[in-house]
DNA sequence: TTTCGACGTCTTTTT
DNA sequence: GACGTCGAAA
């Protein structure tokens, strides 16, 4: 394969650099996947092992994605290992977390974190009557941000909480008892699968030679969104051999409201000696008047970028628009034409995609989307895992995994009719000293027989008993099912919709071999795709229009984009507006967005908001109300003060 | 002690 | 427009 005509100068010394530390700078758009691809590739024609090649990526989505790709060429190249940094860890932790003491572990997602971070306040007497107490859901953000920018509780809430900054003691209490009670009931939450990995390797001198050894190159992308525990383990897996390529682009860190810090990629090659720094900045995606746009965006940012986009394509293609609307229904009805003659002009809805900063903003599209038989796939926002169904039944499989798992008992105890928060606390507390199911279970036999709901309990225990001696995991889920049906049914008035869920979920057990493994896997990689709006029945897989949020829509590419909901106090969001760093998130994420488009891009915006109920009159996006941003752009449809004509826009009414 | 209804609060992005 | 909280009734 001649790689040379493949790729530019600056990609090709990246693909034939294997080893040494580099940093590629890879604006947007200028063929960073495609550098990862070939430079896999290359690797492996070079009889380098597949093994021994680590490729950790932000979304599973997005290893996949290259690896299949090079696969493509190569089918070696599916033996490389790649996954996020979540799953890296926990399947190294899984073997060896009995180096850093201990024997198993289950893992909690966001939602049973919250609730063990309420339970913990509680329990230490800070409710949230006083009004000016941070809820549950705060304060789970402000210990995980403490854990992944590795800031004490009073740094972190003078710089980013600041109204809060008064109960840095308890706040730090409450920290210090969530940890212990993770550790007494064997979670680990997200953050845990970073830290202990660290740990891990940290404390393991010989495991992280033998880990050195096994993962001679290391790639990782998106490196402007790891977080400093990342950045850590980066540089403990990869000290030793120094082969280490971290790819990202500065001006597209979007995730700080996760701990990532884009620094980590200004401190790269300092922590790795001899760093070769290779800028990509050559954009192969996108015709310059998009560019422009992009371009226009980084000018006014107080954070400089030294970056401008050129566009290496030769077709000029038109200047993006952008268009106002009086509603958000009138903006749908136009979207949702616009995307079918872009369709009827050659373009498949498979290269489409709608784009905006949070997920409720697409709700009146989707709507119009289903009236007209457009199919589509949702990405971002709420996932059919968070709902109340799917938590329901997983927490039957939790426990069975997991007898200590009091919040997943609290959970499924309070599904009995009868039992209540008392009740469960009351059951949970005269169970929680055994570490065996079996013992729960004699225990819950004997729990309360006489009152209403002993004989539920014991039906409960014997689901329990009887799914627990289930040699598949299959079959577990199905004793489960059987027996939350009805409770199912009598919960959720919509139930019908909502059982589709519970089949696929049982269709993706058979998939796994063990209910660790498959509890791991729904909470750190869960399907990424809601069902929501989509007849399954209908939806031709290869034929569907991506509606997606921005944060969901980092790496990957359309013909055509809208990007919709334009307006100031979604994009930006209005709670962003309190600090400079958090606007100018906002403004790299227009920026994504904007150099996600190849050849047409849409903005628009409605004026009538309805925030809290009442109506409101949004106003354009400060973003692209400067005048920088305004000048690159089509406005002639409809501008401010001017009336809309709107016999002009083409609206089926 | 549970449940239900009224009322007030805050509304995001994801591993 | 959902979710949590609080008070009242069962």
């Amino acid at each position: 394969m001649d790689l040379t005509k493949l790729l530019n100068a600056s990609q090709l010394e990246v693909v034939n650099t294997f080893d040494g530390p580099i940093l590629v700078i890879a604006g947007a758009g200028s063929g960073k996947t495609r550098v990862i691809e070939y430079r896999v590739l290359n690797m492996i024609l070079n009889k380098i092992v597949p093994q021994s090649i680590l490729l950790l990526t932000f979304t599973r989505r997005a290893s996949r994605e290259m690896l299949s790709r090079a696969a493509g060429h190569d089918v070696r190249c599916n033996h490389v290992e790649g996954g996020t940094f979540h799953s890296f860890a926990y399947k190294l932790l899984k073997k060896h977390s009995r180096l850093i003491g201990f024997e198993s572990f289950s893992i909690l997602d966001e939602d049973d974190s919250q609730e063990a971070v309420g339970l913990c306040a509680k329990n230490a007497g800070f409710t949230t009557k006083d009004k000016r107490f941070p809820k549950k859901d705060t304060m789970r953000k402000i210990i995980s941000m403490s854990v992944n920018k590795n800031m004490e509780i009073p740094e972190l809430l003078e710089r980013d909480y600041e109204n809060f900054a008064d109960f840095a003691r308890e706040i730090e209490r409450v920290k210090n008892d969530y940890a212990r009670f993770k550790l007494e009931k064997l979670y680990f939450d997200y953050d845990d699968m970073l830290v202990y990995l660290r740990l891990l390797l940290a404390k393991n001198p010989a495991l992280r030679a033998e880990l050195s050894e096994k993962y001679r190159y290391i790639m990782v992308d998106e490196y402007q969104d790891t977080n400093k525990l990342q950045a850590e383990i980066t540089f403990l897996l990869g000290e030793k051999h120094g082969n280490v390529m971290a790819v990202g682009d500065d001006a597209q860190s979007i995730y700080g409201f996760r701990g990532a810090s884009h620094a980590n990629i200004l401190d790269f090659p300092k922590r790795f000696a001899n760093c070769r720094v290779i800028k990509l900045e050559n954009n192969y995606r996108s015709h310059q008047k998009i560019l422009d746009v992009a371009n226009a965006v980084l000018v006014n940012m107080k954070h400089k970028f030294s970056k401008t986009l050129i566009s290496a394509r030769d077709d000029e293609g038109d200047k993006p628009a952008l268009m106002f609307f009086r509603n958000s229904d009138e903006e749908s009805r136009w979207v949702a034409q616009k995307v079918m003659d872009t369709r009827d002009d050659g373009v498949d809805l498979r290269k489409q995609a709608i784009l905006f900063r949070s997920s409720f903003i697409s709700i009146p599209l989707q709507m119009e989307l289903s009236r007209r038989n457009i199919p589509f796939q949702v990405y971002g926002g709420m996932k059919f895992y968070e709902t109340g169904h799917v938590k329901d039944i997983l927490a039957y499989l939790k426990v069975i995994f997991n007898p200590r798992d009091e919040i997943s008992w609290a959970r499924l105890l309070q599904l009995i009719e009868g039992i209540g928060p008392k009740t469960s606390e009351r059951v949970i507390r005269a169970v929680a000293s055994f570490h065996t199911l079996d013992d729960v279970l004699a225990e819950l036999g004997k729990e309360e027989k006489e009152r209403k709901y002993g004989p539920h309990l014991e039906r409960l225990a014997h689901m329990l008993e009887k799914a627990a001696g289930q040699d598949s995991c299959r079959k577990q889920f199905e004793e489960a099912l059987t027996y939350y049906t009805p409770i199912f049914k009598q919960k959720f008035d919509d139930w019908p919709q909502r059982e589709a869920d519970l089949a696929a979920l049982k269709q993706m057990s058979g998939n796994y071999n063990s209910l660790r493994d498959f509890l791991a896997d729904f909470t750190i990689e869960p399907p990424e795709r809601g069902t929501a709006g989509v007849d399954p029945a209908t939806a031709d897989e290869e034929q569907q229009l991506t509606l997606s949020t921005i944060h969901s829509a980092k790496g990957l590419e359309w013909d055509t984009v809208y990007l919709i909901g334009l307006a100031d106090g979604v994009l930006p969001v209005s709670f962003a507006l309190n600090s400079e760093d958090s606007i100018e998130e906002e403004q790299r994420l227009f920026y994504v967005a904007v150099t996600r488009a190849k050849r047409r891009l849409f903005l628009s915006l409605y004026h009538e908001g309805n925030g809290f109920g009442l109506s409101q009159f949004n106003r354009p996006s400060r973003f692209v109300e400067s005048r920088d941003v305004l000048n690159t752009l089509e406005t002639d449809v409809c501008m401010d003060g001017r009336r809309i004509d709107y016999d002009d826009i083409d609206i089926d009414l």
